[in-house]
DNA sequence: CCTAACTGATACTAGTTTACTATCAGTTAT
DNA sequence: ATAACTGATAGTAAACTAGTATCAGTTAGG
């Protein structure tokens, strides 16, 4: 049960590097080499990133991408649904005997359960939350070295 | 984000069908017609719960499978296990740059959590439960049609 | 006004996973 | 004997994942 594909995976980091760098046009080439992760795979993520104006693209030298959207109001649940599709059930399968005779199935609503969980916890994990994270990880970093 | 697959889907309701049978054979014919499930699919899903003794096998005419573990121990979780391989995280990238300066994570470890819940929700739906399910559904059933 | 560093758009591809199908051998009740 | 079963295992089409490759256009700086 994979929950977060290599896309997400690598939206979130550069995202939290666009968010510690806020208001600064990062390229590509920057991000891949930082990150690394592969350069034309994360342009194609970054053009998603434009497409949802989560963040703007400049053309040219100096260009790359700049976060406009608040790191508070972008949650993993929404670059999940963004790069693997709606958190969405298994197929139901109409003419099982158990639901045809039951109207309703046992199984599905339990499954239906534990994904609005799922989802409900992604949308709490923001990016904000995560860039605060590295600071308090920091912090710990800088006490214990005092 | 698919949690099940197909043959664990199927696994479930056969595992139902049998649970409401227990003590009787029911070949895999029979559960593919009643539950609409493809022949040779269920033959294979059979085979891997008799490896896993959670049924036995009777060969020749008038065999089939028998549940013989209590439906109050068989776990969604364990037939997710079983079928869908380990609720494992995704490829962590050991040489991130976000990584490497801070030791750990702040992505992974949220993920695991979430992962962890997903696992105990699922550990907690046994073929019992689902069984008697059904059982409150017919009830509510002729309680209505008094 | 050239050129190097950038994005825009899109096509291609290898490998893996999913959801099956097919085959043949052996077993047992009637 | 044979029909209804399981045991074991190989094959396979389609979808998905994780990328790569190309070419066109833009812009800052010398
Ligand atoms: S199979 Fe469709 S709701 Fe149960
Ligand atoms: S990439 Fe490995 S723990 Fe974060």
């Amino acid at each position: 049960m994979k929950l977060l594909t290599k896309n997400t995976d690598y939206v979130v980091r550069a995202l939290i590097v666009l968010a510690m760098k806020r208001g600064q046009f990062i390229s590509a080439r920057e991000i891949s080499k930082s990150q690394n992760t592969p350069y034309q795979f994360l342009r194609q993520i970054l053009q998603k990133l434009i497409q949802n104006k989560i963040v703007v693209s400049k053309e040219g030298i100096g260009g790359g991408v700049r976060i406009v959207k608040s790191p508070s109001k972008i949650s993993v649940l929404e670059l999940i649904e963004m790069f693997q599709g709606n958190l969405e059930l298994s197929d139901c399968m109409f003419r099982n005997k158990i639901c045809q005779n039951r109207k309703t199935c046992v199984l599905r609503p339990e499954i239906k359960r534990i994904e609005n969980n799922v989802a409900l916890e992604f949308s709490k994990i923001t990016i904000e939350k995560l860039v605060k994270k590295i600071g308090e990880k920091d912090e710990k970093k800088l006490y214990r070295n005092r």
